[in-house]
DNA sequence: AAATATAGTGAACACGTGTTCACCTAACGG
DNA sequence: CCGTTAGGTGAACACGTGTTCACTATATTT
C-alpha cells in the first residue's frame, strides 16, 4: 500500500480565460494591465470571466519579465524573543507593504547561518534587509554577484553599494555612562550580548572610552546572549563576586530587565539607591509603568524610515555609491538610575 | 535636470554560464539537479565558472515549471504588539525552514484587511496560513479557487479542505474560572479582547458558561483590544466602578499584565489577596519571576507542530477533507491568583 | 563479432506572463 | 473621394528554468 500523491492542481492561467471568454490571451492580459489599450466591453467581459473562474495573474511568472521585479524583499532579523527586532520587524513590514514590497522573513531564532541566507538569495529579490551583525560579511559578495541590493540595519558594512542604517553606539554608551556619573555612581559595570556582534562591541568600547575620560576604571565586564535569562544569570554571578557595584549600562533592554528583576529580588536591592541600571534601545516593555527603565532610545521609527528611504532610493539608482546612515540616541529617563 | 532611472541589471542567466563554459545550456541545468546523468569533469568546469560568474539558478523560473513549487508559504499574522503572536511566528518561521519553506509575512500590526491578503494571493504560494481571527471567512473562497492550501490557527473555518488548528477556549475558561473559584473568589470580571475576535467570543462564553454552571453570575465583563495599555486602561475603569471585584480573568496575557501592574500602582491592592488575576497564553513574560502570572497555557510548540503536520499532508494530498485539531489548554499556577 | 544496454548530449518544449509588431477597421479632415 | 489618424487586435517573442526526446558513442553481454 503506498500514499496516492495526487499531482498537484493548477491555478486557472490566463489562456482559460481567453477561451472562456472568447477573446485572445493577448486581451486577457490587457484587461489587467492598466492603460492598455482594449475595448470597454471586451474589458469588462474578461473581468467578469476571471471572476467566476477564480483567475488571477501570477506574480511570479509577471516578474519574470526582463521589465519585472519580483516584489519580493528578504528580511534577515535577529532574535524576535529579545522584543526589539520583534518591534522594528513590524514597522519594517508595515513600511514595505507600503511601497509594494512583499517580506519574506529569515532568522528570528538563534543564530541565522550564512547558507540560510544563500538559499533565500536563490530567488530573484529586489533587495536583502539585513538586521543585526552576526552573518558574515561575505553575503555582500554574493548579493553583489547576483545583482540584489544589500541593505544593513545594526552595523556598518564597508562594501560597494552597501547602504547601512546604524546607531551611534559610541554616544549612546557615553550618555548612559555621564548619567550613572551624575548621579553619583563611580564602580560601574558593562553588561554585554554576545562578544562577536559589532553592536557589542561599540558599546563596550564606548564604556570603556567614556570611564576612561572620566578617570574611571570599569569596576567589571561580563558578557551574556542579550536575553532577559541571561541578564539574569549574569547580574547574579557580578553581585556574588567580590567587586561592589553601584551601576550597571546594559547593551540592551532584555538583558537590563533580567538584570534589575535578579537585583531586586534575589540581592534584595534597592533601584536606583543601592543600583542604577540602564537598559540600551527602548523597547515597548521598558516604559511599561511596573518598569520604567531608564535607557538608551534607539530609535526605531527613524531606523525603519531610514531603511526604506535607502531601499527606495537603490531601486531607482541601483549603481549610486553606498550610504551609511548613523541614528542619533537620545538618553531616556526613567527610575531605574 | 531628471534622475536618470539606470535600466535595472539582471542576474546571470544559465545561457551565459553555458556560453563561458563552452557547454550546452542543458548541461547547465543538469549540473544544478541532483540525479541527472553529466560527465563528472564537465559538472565540475561548470560548477567552477558558475561559482565565478556569480550564478544561481532562479528559483522563480524554476517554479515556474509543471512540476515545481514556488516554496513560498504566506503567513498572516496578528498583532506583534501582544507577544504571543510575535513568539509563535519565530517557531513557525522556524518549521517552515524546516521543511525547505519560505515565509511571506503579512500583518504585525493592528487589521490585516483583506485586500492585503488578496495581493499576496498573485504569487503561487505553496499554502496561506492564517493566524488570528479579524479576517474574513471570504479568503477561504478565494484561496479554494486558486488552489492554494489554507491553513486557519487560532479559530475554526468551516469549509472545504482548510485546516484548523484552535485552542479549546471554552475548556481554559473553565479551568480559569475554577481555579479562582477554588480561592474562594467569587466576584469575577472578564476582561476580553477585540469582541469580533472568535477567540475573545469563546473565552467569554466559557467564562459565562462555567460561572452559571457554579451558581455565579458575572461580576462585570468588560472590553478592549488585547494590548498592554488596553488591559492597564480597562481595569482602570474597572475598580473606579460602582461593583467590587475580587478575581479578573483576561482574555489574554498582554492585558492581564497591564491589568496586573495599574490595580497595584494605582490602587494599591494586594495580588491575590485583594485581586486575583488570571491571563490566557503564557508568553514568556508571564514566567520572569518579577511577574509570576497564573495563567492558561496556550500551547504555542504543539500548535507550531500541528500546523506543521496538517501543511505536510495538505502538501502531499491536496484533496483530503479538511482537518479540525484542538489543542488542550492548561492551568499554569503561578503568583497571581 | 554481433546485439544490447548504458551514459552522455544538445535541441526542443513547456511553464504563464507582459510587450512589441504588424495589421485591420472605422472615423475624421481635406 | 482619398489620405491620415486613432484605437483595437492577435500572433509572436522574451523572460529563465527543468525535463523530455531523439541521437551518438562507449561499454557490456550473448
Amino acid at each position: 500500500m503506498t500514499t496516492s500523491k495526487v499531482s498537484k492542481p493548477r491555478r486557472v492561467t490566463a489562456k482559460q480565460v481567453a477561451k472562456a471568454a472568447g477573446v485572445s490571451r493577448s486581451a486577457v492580459s490587457r484587461a489587467f494591465t492598466p492603460g492598455s489599450p482594449l475595448d470597454e466591453d471586451k474589458k469588462k467581459k474578461i473581468l467578469q470571466v476571471s471572476e467566476q473562474l477564480g483567475y488571477r495573474p501570477n506574480a511570479l511568472a509577471a516578474g519574470l519579465q526582463s521589465t519585472g521585479r519580483s516584489n519580493l524583499v528578504a528580511i534577515v532579523t535577529g532574535d524576535l524573543v529579545n522584543h526589539y527586532d520583534s518591534e522594528i520587524l513590524a514597522k519594517l513590514m508595515q513600511g514595505l507593504h507600503g511601497m509594494g514590497k512583499w517580506p519574506v522573513v529569515l532568522g528570528g531564532s538563534s543564530e541565522t547561518t550564512e547558507a540560510e541566507i544563500l538559499e533565500v538569495l536563490a530567488y530573484p529579490l529586489d533587495a536583502l534587509i539585513l538586521r543585526g551583525g552576526s552573518v558574515d560579511e561575505s553575503v555582500a559578495i554574493h548579493c553583489a554577484k547576483l545583482n540584489i541590493p544589500l541593505i544593513v540595519s545594526g552595523r556598518v558594512m564597508q562594501a560597494d553599494r552597501v547602504d547601512c542604517v546604524c546607531c551611534d553606539n559610541a554616544r549612546g554608551a557615553d550618555l548612559a555612562v555621564a548619567q550613572l556619573i551624575n548621579h553619583g555612581k563611580t564602580r560601574l559595570a558593562y553588561l554585554g550580548g554576545q562578544e562577536h556582534l559589532s553592536s557589542d562591541q561599540e558599546r563596550m568600547a564606548g564604556f570603556e572610552n567614556a570611564l576612561a575620560r572620566a578617570g574611571l576604571k570599569p569596576a567589571i565586564i561580563e558578557h551574556s546572549d542579550y536575553s532577559y535569562e541571561g541578564g539574569y544569570r549574569s547580574i547574579t554571578r557580578i553581585l556574588n563576586g567580590n567587586g561592589s557595584v553601584d551601576g550597571l549600562f546594559c547593551a540592551n533592554d532584555a538583558m537590563a530587565l533580567g538584570a534589575l528583576t535578579a537585583a531586586r529580588q534575589e540581592f534584595g536591592l534597592n533601584i536606583p539607591t543601592d543600583l542604577s541600571v540602564v537598559g540600551f534601545d527602548d523597547i515597548a516593555i521598558a516604559q511599561w509603568p511596573s518598569i520604567q527603565l531608564s535607557t538608551v532610545r534607539n530609535d526605531m521609527d527613524q531606523t525603519v524610515s531610514e531603511i526604506l528611504r535607502l531601499l527606495s532610493e537603490r531601486l531607482d539608482q541601483p549603481a549610486k555609491p553606498g550610504e551609511t546612515v548613523f541614528i542619533t540616541p537620545e538618553f531616556v529617563s526613567r527610575g531605574t538610575h
